[in-house]
DNA sequence: TTGTCGTACTACGCCTGCCGTAGTACGGTA
DNA sequence: TACCGTACTACGGCAGGCGTAGTACGACAA
C-alpha cells in the first residue's frame, strides 16, 4: 500500500501518462490506476477530480461528453498538445528526482 | 533544478539515509545534500530544521551538543535504532513508489 | 410509477509539508 | 565594542491529497 505523501507531486504525471495512450473518463482512470498498481495505490475520487480540473485549467487536458451505457453521460479527457509537451517535461523531472533520491538511499554518489 | 513538490515526501528518507553513515549537524547536512545532488536540490533552512525536529519527535533521531570551531556549539543528529528501522521501511516505500510511477511513465505493466 | 442501485460528479474544509521572510543568539576577530 | 559568520527559531502562506458528505441522472425491477 502506497501512501499519499509518497505519490504527491507525481499524480499529474501519472494522469498525463495514462491519457497519452487514449482518452478516458474519471471512473476508468481510477480503475486503471488501481489495476496497474495491483491495488497498491487507490486514488481518491476527490484527488482525481481535483487533479483533472487542475490539468484542464492549465490547458494540458481538454474534455468532451460521450454517452455512458448506464447513467449520466461521461466526460472524457484527452491530452492537448501542451499536455503532451508537459508530459515530456514531467517525465524528465521524474527521472531527475528518481536519480536524486536513489543517490541518497542507495548510498551512491551523484551521477 | 528539482522542485520542492517532486521531493516532498522523500526528505525524511534522504535525511535518514545521510545520517545512517555518520552523525551530522544541520549546516553540514545541507551542504551534503547540495553537494551530492550537484546543486540540483538545495534544501531550505526551514525545511531542514522542521524535518529534523519532526524526525526527532518521532524518536527516529537523537541529538547531542558539540563545540563548533566558530560560533555557537552545534547540535549533532544521529539515527536511533528506531530511526534505522524506519530507514529500512522508507527505503522499501520508496522502491514501491518508484516502481509504480515507472510503470505509468514508461508505459509498462505493473510487475 | 416508484423505488433502488450504480455511475458520475461537486462542495467544503482539514492536515501536512515545504517555503518565504523574518528575527534571535552566540563566539571569534579586529 | 562593534561587526560578521554560523546556528538556529518563529510565524504565516500556499498547495496538494484526503475525509466526509451530498447531488444528479438513468436503467431496471416490481
Amino acid at each position: 500500500m502506497i501512501g499519499a505523501d509518497a505519490i504527491r507531486g507525481h499524480i499529474d504525471l501519472i494522469l498525463l501518462a495514462i491519457l497519452e495512450t487514449q482518452p478516458s473518463y474519471a471512473y476508468e482512470i481510477s480503475k486503471t490506476i488501481t489495476g496497474r498498481s495491483r491495488g497498491e495505490y487507490v486514488i481518491k475520487q476527490t484527488t482525481l477530480y481535483t487533479a483533472v480540473k487542475r490539468l484542464q485549467s492549465q490547458g494540458l487536458l481538454d474534455s468532451y461528453e460521450d454517452a455512458s451505457p448506464s447513467g449520466k453521460p461521461r466526460t472524457y479527457y484527452r491530452l492537448t498538445p501542451d499536455g503532451l509537451d508537459q508530459l515530456g517535461v514531467k517525465r524528465e523531472e521524474w527521472r531527475s528526482t528518481r536519480a536524486l533520491v536513489d543517490h541518497f538511499t542507495e548510498g551512491k554518489d551523484a551521477s
